[in-house]
DNA sequence: GTTCTGACA
DNA sequence: TGTCAGTA
């Protein structure tokens, strides 16, 4: 049978500069106050953007979301604040394996058997075959393996 | 409406 | 850390 996948799109890099965010917005995100970001932010813990003056809107990127994140989680645990940048730090020297992996595993939405599927890029080395995950009526996430077609159409 | 800094509890 | 004040 004939890959006959029709990608809408392909993903940007998380950590893009187009990515940010404000102070309001990342507290919602993580669960944080706008009061806790603040303070990290002055003990050196967390860092936005460069700002042109002191009263400018602080803006932050991804990484910070992560790091925020990563603490906010840990506080929840009943780690200290100490503690909990502490754990974020010890997990931060291993997060470009993570941010690599799905960086260049998750490439864009397919469709495949007139079903939605997740683009997971090439499987073999040699880029003959490409996987993609898929979800059934459970939710169960499905892989399956196609051959590559360079000829199908293809939206970059 | 949102964010900023500083101050008080 | 929450909250409020007075700004920008």
């Amino acid at each position: 049978m004939a890959f006959s996948g029709e990608h809408s799109f392909r993903m940007k890099a998380l950590e893009s500069e187009l990515f940010q965010f404000r102070i309001g917005e990342l507290a919602t995100m993580t669960g944080a106050s706008t009061r806790q970001l603040r303070y990290w932010e002055s003990k050196g813990i967390i860092s936005s953007l460069i700002r042109e003056g002191e009263q400018e809107a602080r803006v932050y990127n991804y990484k910070a979301y992560v790091t925020v994140a990563s603490i906010k989680q840990f506080l929840d645990e009943g780690y200290t604040l100490q503690g909990a940048v502490k754990k974020t730090k010890e997990y931060q020297k291993n997060w470009h394996v993570l941010h690599e992996v799905i960086r260049h595993s998750v490439q864009g939405m397919a469709v495949l058997n007139n079903a939605p599927a997740v683009d997971l890029g090439f499987f073999d080395e040699d880029k003959t075959q490409r996987l993609y995950a898929q979800i059934d009526e459970n939710n169960k996430v499905k892989y399956t393996v196609q051959p590559w077609d360079d000829d199908s159409t293809r939206i970059e």
